[in-house]
DNA sequence: CTTTTTCCACAGC
DNA sequence: GCTGTGGAAAAAG
C-alpha cells in the first residue's frame, strides 16, 4: 500500500486528482466517518486512511486535534495490529481512558488488544 | 506467534 | 534542520 499525504482520487491504480488545498476538509471528513462506527465495534487508522488514500498518521494527527472526544468518538479508532494506540485528553496522555471507554461500550480487550472480530473495515461498512 | 527495524508525514521547536 | 507522535509493514526471532 502506497500512502499519500493528501486525499486523492485513484481509479484503477491511476492517480486522477489530488486535493492538496483543503486539509481542514479532510479533518471534517474523518470526524464524520468515525461517527459511523457502531458502538461496540472499532475501526483502524489504516481503514480510514485507505478510504481517503492518505497516510494513516494523517488520520491520527487529525483525531489528535479533536476537541470533542465524546461527540467524535476517536477512541473507537485503534491500530491495525489490534493494540489500542495512544490517546490524549486536553494535552495529556490518557491511554487507560481510551481502554475504559471501549470496555464500557462492550469491546473486549485481552492483553491490551482488541479481538480482531470487533475490528470492522470502514469501506465494508459504507458498502453494506 | 512476538519483537525489532525501518519508513512514514506531519507539527512544533 | 531535528524531534516526537493517537502508525504500518516487513523483517527477524
Amino acid at each position: 500500500m502506497k500512502w499519500r499525504s493528501v486525499p486523492c482520487v485513484v481509479f484503477d491504480g491511476v492517480l486522477l486528482r489530488t486535493c492538496d488545498s483543503n486539509k481542514n476538509i479532510v479533518k471534517e471528513l474523518i470526524l464524520a466517518l468515525i461517527q459511523l462506527i457502531p458502538i461496540g465495534n472499532v475501526t483502524t487508522y489504516s481503514s480510514i486512511a485507505c478510504l481517503l488514500n492518505i497516510h494513516p498518521r494523517i488520520v491520527a494527527l487529525a483525531l489528535k486535534k479533536n476537541k470533542r472526544p465524546i461527540a467524535y468518538p476517536c477512541h473507537r479508532v485503534i491500530r491495525s495490529d489490534g493494540y489500542i494506540g495512544g490517546y490524549t485528553l486536553s494535552g495529556r496522555r490518557a491511554d487507560s481512558v481510551k481502554e475504559k471507554l471501549l470496555t464500557l461500550e462492550g469491546v473486549p480487550i485481552i492483553n491490551g488488544r482488541v479481538s480482531p472480530n470487533r475490528i470492522i473495515d470502514l469501506t465494508k461498512l459504507l458498502l453494506t
